[in-house]
DNA sequence: CGACCCCTTGATTAGCCTCAACAACCGTGG
DNA sequence: CCACGGTTGTTGAGGCTAATCAAGGGGTCG
């Protein structure tokens, strides 16, 4: 939201995102922008990384949707994050060599790969941006504990309407308008995968749902008729609303 | 309560914890110090902090064990994470005004609490402390997504193993030795409630891991017979033998 | 000593998975 | 332009895993 007027953050999506937390500096922004330097694009269904790959790479999303996931022994497979403009992915090469997980375009994505060297810049030089930084983590951190607890000890149905609420809500922190219509790239396997549900299972859930008066579906389309009854059947709880930003360094 | 203590046990938790990645400065191990001056002693079952309670302090877990956890509107709790000594529980307050769980002693612990704006200093002057810690950070999210997927994606009996992997795993980062054999101070039912299942199941599962030979129980005592098997049957890795430090600010 | 918690085991039930078949849609190549 | 294979969505039938319900035993603490 906050925003210095008339300069443009141009591609800067990573900026953008922090922006709404806190106002950034000159050389604060100059320092993002040098992480977000090369772009990369990608078709739909490329694997950007493939799981124990080196993970020298941190990737911040500029267009499109990722996720990531591992491969059990058993042959299923766990998603374990999606990924929207702004986020940035394979995090997990800052506490790895190698990366524990596999990152796939889900739609064409446009992607910035910057090497990890760049976040101890940041955090000798920028230490708000790291601190903020490490807020947004622990954030998403308390996020998959929401689905960990909704996987663990909810229904099918509640995790379907839980997927949904936090897909709205993501998207909206990016598009900033009301948004209550979304073309959803995924396939009911995608998100059942997410949720640890079939694709058959997801597919009763929606309809259920959607029978029920909660969302409407058309084509690939999801629009939410009844936010209140779909984030209260969910136990959703919006996590980005208020991040605490009291305690971070000043400038 | 407050323990009025000349000299207690070290102490410094969390400073042996950080020393295994990477060699204290003075001036760091100071810095570290101050977060733990002050120590509160807590019987088992105590709620150290209520969900919804203002969040200022983060808490170094001294001695013993404690667990995070939420419990949803079906009345069913899940346990988020366990924290053991070296540890720091209610990290989510980095990111919110306001707890997003529940902080309970599991066994009679020693907890030392300090307020958020530690975290401010260290930021601001010790950067490659606020790296490691963010790496730890990091790493601590892949476990959790590691659960993740157990729970949504394998039987009953693969996270009960998995279950009891980590927490050995994570107990010798702190005892150091081999550690074959813990006295676990858990329910059934804390157990189920990590892992996404009814006590009565965890019963079942813990019985056939020890009649099939991979463990053995005597009262609260657990016995691993062979960790190989049940490493494997958990789809188990260790996410904390090998953190990249490569990266880190020098100080 | 009684009350309570926890572990244990059995019987039954329910929710979700598996298997299967078909329809709708998509991009591709002839 | 249409034919085609492949992918995704949809729906039905039946099976299995883990939940639920229930009851008894052992240990511990007041």
């Amino acid at each position: 939201m906050v925003r210095a007027g008339g300069k443009t953050l141009g591609g800067s999506c990573l900026a953008k995102r922090l922006a709404h937390y806190v106002t950034l500096s000159d050389a604060e922004r100059a320092a993002l922008a040098k992480i977000e330097e090369h772009e990369r694009t990608y078709k739909r269904g490329t694997v950007i990384r493939q799981e124990h790959d080196p993970a020298r790479e941190l990737l911040v999303v500029e267009k499109g949707w990722l996720h990531s996931f591992v491969i059990l022994d058993n042959g299923s497979r766990q998603i374990t994050r999606l990924h929207f403009p702004g986020d940035i992915a394979g995090v997990s090469g800052l506490a790895f060599e190698k990366s524990s997980d596999c990152v796939v375009a889900v739609t064409d994505a446009v992607v910035a790969p910057f090497d990890k060297s760049k976040f101890t810049e940041i955090f000798a030089q920028h230490p708000r941006l790291a601190a903020l930084m490490f807020a947004l983590t622990v954030a998403e951190r308390v996020s998959i504990a929401d689905r960990l607890a909704a996987i663990g000890r909810t229904s099918a149905r509640a995790r379907v309407a839980l997927m949904i609420c936090k897909i709205f809500t993501r998207l909206r922190l990016v598009s900033g308008g009301d948004l209550t219509e979304i073309q959803i790239p995924l396939t009911q396997e995608d998100i059942g995968d997410t949720i640890g549900l079939t694709a058959v299972h997801v597919n009763r859930m929606m309809r259920e749902l959607a029978t029920d008066g909660l969302i409407e579906r058309s084509g690939g389309t999801i629009r939410i008729l009844d936010a209140k009854r779909l984030a209260a059947e969910a136990n959703f709880i919006d996590r980005y609303a208020g991040i605490d930003t009291s305690w971070l360094p000043r400038v």
